[in-house]
DNA sequence: ATTTTTGTTAACCAAATGGTTAAACCATAA
DNA sequence: TTATGGTTTAACCATTTGGTTAACAAAAAT
């Protein structure tokens, strides 16, 4: 912390530090002297940079956000079948988390503090939707590939049970007993297991 | 609101606000006077009868732990067969979210907060462990009823396909489409939908 | 070399917020 | 009737907090 800041790279420092503070504690319990802090500068810089909490509390989320549709499009916008694109995506899914565990709770979290913050994403580049996969889905279902399953159902199923363990991690690891480091294992376990899971109840 | 308030009642009065308000807005961004007004009552009743935000949080939060324990009770220690508590537990846990849809956002919420609350929530009457759970996967997969299964990762699964998209309400609306209506009526098709999906992928 | 623009800081400010207090209110037991 | 004790309120307080300002430093532009 604290280096010798020459001027230029500060924008990116900042948002940074809004990034981690932001992330743990939420656009509430965050504070824009923690984030000056832990950015090692002067607390003016962050109204200098980004006006207002709530403009770097959106320049954070929104940079959040586009880390994670990608990871959608992956399971949606995909030619593989869903098969595959189940494996895939929840190896994937399940190993970009574990990097990243505080972004899940954090976009569901603000989304519920403030649902219209969905429509401000919504205008970003690459925004997925769920047509392409609802088609397939009834596709493979009609050619006997798949039991009967409603692809909305289907895709809820998928993301709950990729992303809800990384969301209630403190809960799970109070029912199960787990430390950090068995809570890891457990997630490692579920890139097969959670795929396993799927496709044992989907494929025909 | 703003009823004649005799004397007697005002400890509820208080703790009925204080749960809406926290629920909807959490530890950080509920505000003793927003409590105050929703109970129609002065502020510093909040303090007479319960000291200070930390301690009516508290009460809060406790009070709703224990509306979910016996819940998770029905899965982990009722006698019935695996497929029972399935088709059970996902049945009544939506059923009683759907009257409650702010509950399960609230306990995560706060858990990640600050997970030393799970200490204070274990002290809890009837807290439910998974031991018994995990000990009836494992003779049914002997038995050849079930198909392999690690009890806890079917735990996870379970909670996570019935809890998820309440946590996550927001985010599948955005997603689906979905208005309110819209929304409860797909709530409504899970009560058998995720059953299905569970049974499907672990009976033998 | 000097003016202008951009970046940075310490000090400051007004509003919000959790919490306190002293006085008033009110039911009821003496 | 009047003490008595719990209950309730308006006013107040200290601190925190997001945000601003004015002065200064460092680059860029002239």
């Amino acid at each position: 912390m604290a280096k010798t800041n020459k001027n230029q790279d500060t924008e990116g420092q900042i948002l940074d530090a809004a990034k981690n503070v932001f992330q743990k504690k939420g656009m509430d319990g965050a504070r824009m002297q923690e984030i000056a802090d832990a950015a090692g500068i002067n607390k003016a810089m962050l109204h200098y940079y980004y006006r207002s909490k709530q403009l770097l509390f959106e320049a954070v989320f929104s940079n959040a956000f586009s880390l994670l549709a990608p990871q959608l499009n992956k399971i949606l916008n995909d030619d593989s079948s869903i098969e595959e694109k189940v494996k895939n995506f929840t190896h994937n899914y399940i190993s970009f988390i574990i990097k990243h565990p505080y972004l899940p709770n954090f976009i569901i979290q603000e989304l519920n503090r403030n649902p219209k913050f969905f429509e401000k994403i919504q205008q970003n580049a690459a925004f997925p939707t769920l047509e392409k996969f609802k088609n397939q889905v009834n596709e493979e279902v009609e050619k006997g590939i798949l039991k009967p399953i409603n692809g909305e159902q289907l895709f809820i199923n998928i993301i709950s049970l990729n992303i809800f363990p990384f969301v209630a991690t403190p809960l799970i690891k109070g029912f199960l007993k787990f430390d950090d480091k068995g809570f890891k294992q457990l997630m490692e376990q579920r890139k097969t297991a959670v795929s396993e899971f799927i496709i044992n109840s989907i494929k025909k």
